[in-house]
DNA sequence: ACGTAAACGAGACGGTACGTCGTGTCTTGGT
DNA sequence: ACCAAGACACGACGTACCGTCTCGTTTACGT
């Protein structure tokens, strides 16, 4: 989805012709960031962020596939989604450390309402959704991976007797974008803790 | 939602003028219920299932906000959107069962893509978010929320310590749509007694 | 037109039920003239007559077949559009009276423009275009008739030699309605005067 | 109303973006005529001519302010609405040539119809009348102007004394239009030698 | 007085067309 | 080959009126 899932480009080989415009693509990604702010994903059109970029819409179907995949990529533009994944020596630091990174990006509320947005059009669009998913949502369960597979690697108890990796990371993410899809409640340092109680209890 | 939120309804005074036809109201679900079936949320259209219906467009719009009111009222028809909330004495039992029969109901592919698109609606249009919220998601909260209250009642251990309410919520619906709407995996019965392990676990 | 289109009125039998209401009838005249003044022709609705007047759109269809009709009527009730016939004892004495007269009227701002929307709705619904016909422009070629065939009965010289009194009716009302609906222009004494010198030429 | 009302042509500057379509053009135009042939002016609209042209209803807005534009180009298409002004020597040659070919077309069914059609929606719509006034209305008055003028030039006994310019123009394309409107009889030659007669009534 | 019958206000109904907006595609001329 | 501009066919929007059809209410005649 960052890449550009435009144009052939045949490897080493250089191609004839006018190279792909790196205004025109910055102006596109700002353009659709500030509709988007301004007007919401409702109010977010193909024509809206040509014109406010001031380029034809051509350009813009070139080198995307959907004014989703622009907001996609003028959100990673603005906000960097990459989380640390810093090695603190212990499964509770690590996940403390997870947890509050993730969850400050999500409490911003551009990036909130830009995720949200997102992941309504997954579910409308099957398309954007596959891509979505393996660009974002399973890149950010990737992450968690890492921090659980450290710990099993370090021998540490699992978190829960009889609870799957996988469902850790759904119980994780699940809370994460309940919260924020649906209660639209804020995701502070208190349900980290609430989380870290459950998924890594501290064994007395 | 389920309610006429058309024209004024001046408590029991009888206006004049002709009624409301009950047959168009349900041809009108019944064909938002087709067509989204057949062609997804996004073939949804009020002119379609105007057409689909043999009524007049005028006619939705003057009983329903958005087509997305129309697809909530049509699957609350079609499907029985209550769950039972049985006593089996214990906190474990009673959560067993309601995740269950939740579980059960979002898991029939109809109802669970016609869940995921209003829910995608819910973000992108924030007045039927509200509607949404209050008229669904705040009504299965209170659910469970009954049968947390019921195992507070009877004294029983809190499931886990340092866990509120309203985050055993989050977990449980968190962890059920984030299933739907990202990894489309099943809802099945693992699932159930894995949240089970977390939030009533069997102390030994 | 003038008379009630409506339901059958079995002769001197009286019918039961109620009657027609003059209140309606005559709140539903003055919506229509109202309308028409604030709005024009194209601003003129059933729906904005009824709700004007008060009444329902049924007692405008039960009475009228057209919104034109309604017009007509209110405008026939507002205007006295008879035309007296004085006898001046000259054919150029009574058609100088008759062309003042009906000038006068015609150029009444207000009874123009309806003469005008009348006539044009007349072009564009064939059923009406009768009705409009025979109410009235054929009762003004009457009227005229009236004069020119007292000028014959007298003995006084045609007007010009070879104009049939059908020509000299197209020519004074062509005159008319042509400066009314194309030329916009005021329908003036020294037009009369003109009409009378091509029409009714004093011999010397 | 011939020349494009559209989008802003500057000058000769060459504009960027696509040319307007001839073909689309064509086939508005032909639309537009026949379905004002099958089904009257009521029958005509904007709709129906974009599905009969194969094209889009923002096509046809982009280019006619109103459906009676789109008509009025389609008869300027198909009939030649210029009268060639032939000079025969004398003013009676000259406004008998006028006349006998002004009638010819005006008795022509379609063009007739479409003409009383277009005169009504000028009445009904005032900004599509005022184009009509200048696009047609005066340019046949200008047209009879160049024949008085000649007239005039050559020394001519005016038709009838006392009878200015503006009044013969109203009597001829009055009594034509009434004919046409109000009582619809055929413009024949008849009519031609009694107009004749009136207006250039030979000396003896 | 009491039913039957018609007209009334209100307003919902199936339709048609409106004029607008956005989609994704396609020229066109310029870089 | 790419770009800005913009016309194009298409589809849906939400609105306005059309003319029809219930509703319950209000008269007015005929028993």
């Amino acid at each position: 989805m960052n890449d550009n899932p435009g144009p052939d480009h045949a490897a080493g080989r250089a191609r004839p012709g006018r190279k792909r415009s790196e205004d025109s693509r910055r102006a596109i990604l700002a353009a659709a960031f500030q509709i988007f702010t301004e007007a919401g994903y409702a109010g977010l059109t193909v024509e809206g962020i040509a014109a406010r970029a001031g380029c034809g819409k051509q350009t813009i179907y070139r080198w995307w596939k959907t004014k989703a995949d622009v907001l996609f990529d003028a959100l990673a533009q603005k906000s960097e989604l990459h989380i640390p994944l810093t090695d603190t020596g212990t499964y509770e630091g690590d996940l403390r450390a997870f947890l509050t990174a993730t969850f400050a990006l999500g409490d911003t509320p551009q990036v909130r309402d830009m995720l949200c947005a997102l992941m309504a059009e997954a579910q409308i669009d099957p398309e954007f959704g596959e891509r979505f998913r393996t660009a974002f949502l399973q890149r950010r369960r990737d992450a968690l991976g890492v921090v659980l597979g450290r710990a099993r690697a370090r021998g540490e108890p699992g978190p829960v007797p009889g609870l799957s990796t996988s469902t850790i990371m759904d119980i994780v993410f699940g809370t994460l974008w309940y919260r924020v899809l649906a209660t639209r409640e804020p995701l502070d340092q208190a349900l980290v803790e609430e989380l870290l109680a459950v998924l890594a209890p501290s064994r007395d």
